[in-house]
DNA sequence: CCCTGTGAAAGTGTTCACAGCT
DNA sequence: AGCTGTGAACACTTTCACAGGG
């Protein structure tokens, strides 16, 4: 399974793969949920169950973190509570900006989720005169006119956008120039950006779409007589990643 | 995944990978642009790039639904985006509800890429009874307890739910009784549903904390001898079903 | 015995490279 | 010649099943 170098006991392993990772933020959620009910210990099948995975793929994402656990008992919850955090970055601060500050960045900045881990809403920027110096979550939106002060101010490396389509691009590029490299897209349109900044996108119009693929085949398939039974997929998420290749692949 | 067998073995007929599901709206959206600038046909290198994928992906994605191509020319852009619409079931109209009607779900029933395909939101719904009645988005305001109504009088098959999460797994045990096979879910819960439904989640909180992965990854390298260069992952989400905190969550 | 940790097998997705049609 | 369509190679992910420590 290696690209040359096979070994190392995996104790602080460098190469988590990506699948893993994203389900990193899911373990943790249910091991806060179980932290705060005062449940020392959890097994992989206990904590696979409330996190919506199965248990073998459980214990083997953690055994891509180390060795976490105690054969014969289970995990730790607290410690496994501050390893997650650690290996996600969420025991430092991260500054967030969210740019378009309309029905979707308000919802976002009144978003509980935010806070909640070490995300903090550094700054709302918004294009629109009307809306600066308005209250929103408590923060005083900001004229874009000030983005990049903003972000080099606050330190901020990861931004939110949440403006209309035909902006995003232009928003996308002010805020790399300023610095940021991690942005979360929620406007339906291809970004690009330099290598070494990192853009993940939530695109609802997409999410109904396959959804709706699903239950076009649904109803479809009540008669056929040749294709295979159809049980739906329970949980969703697969999505490709996709990419674009970058220059250089790590090992 | 619940579902006891998800096999597809695709010897010829329908067997579209669900990563290539997952890619067709995109390749719709790139289409409908080109479509309106009255663009006649497209090549794969053109509509892959404009979909931000590579042109060997999308190939090979198109070969799944058919030989709609020309060789030595490309795609015709209004036969595709006919194709494609039909292959993810847009050429018919889904009724949509949204349940929830806080800052995110009024963002979502403004959100123009609901109606710019198939969907439409049929119905609004709020347990709050100071919310009935009220006008958002055009679209009045329903109290819960008319729930399995409106699912019925509309004909509904996709629910979305934007509701707190302590009330997301009830407000999905009523929507799935009532009829909804597909759900759209925000809230950050881990929904459990029958065999038969599908569920497909979008959860900020995780996509944050997987660039605050990243994002760490990065200024942890700047100095490492031994690690290869990260060139940053261009692409965008995967997404990762969740469940959060189900208790107590100030915030 | 318990339950974790992990090689190996199976399944899924991506990329390459070129055959074959226009 | 140009570009699609695709088998085959490669890479990544999930699942199985069991070795091995507590």
């Amino acid at each position: 399974m290696a690209t040359g170098r096979t070994h190392r006991p995996a104790t602080r392993s460098r190469g988590i793969p990506e699948a893993t990772v994203a389900r990193l933020p899911l373990y943790l959620r249910a091991l806060t949920a179980l932290s705060e009910r005062s449940v020392p210990t959890v097994s992989s099948e206990e904590l696979a169950a409330a996190a919506g995975v199965n248990s073998a793929k459980l214990r083997k994402d953690f055994s891509y973190l180390g060795s976490y656990g105690t054969r014969g008992v289970g995990y730790d919850v607290e410690y496994l509570v501050y390893q997650i955090s650690r290996e996600l970055g969420l025991t430092q601060d991260w500054p967030v900006v969210i740019v378009g500050i309309g029905n979707l960045g308000a919802a976002l900045a009144n978003y509980g989720g935010f806070a909640s881990r070490g995300f903090r809403v550094a700054a709302l920027i918004d294009a629109d005169p009307a809306m600066t110096g308005r209250q929103v979550a408590g923060i005083a939106v900001q004229h874009s006119d000030d983005l990049e002060k903003i972000i080099s101010d606050n330190g901020v490396s990861i931004g939110v956008i949440t403006t209309p389509p035909g902006v995003a691009q232009q928003v996308c590029d002010r805020l790399v120039a300023a610095g940021v490299t991690s942005i979360l897209n929620f406007a339906p349109t291809v970004l690009s950006v330099p290598d070494g900044v990192d853009v993940r996108k939530v695109d609802l119009s997409i999410e109904l779409q396959i959804l709706a693929f699903h239950e076009q085949r649904k109803a479809g398939e009540e008669h056929e007589g040749t294709a295979p039974p159809v049980a739906a997929h329970q949980d969703s998420s697969e999505q490709g990643p996709d990419g674009d290749v970058p220059a250089v692949m790590p090992a």
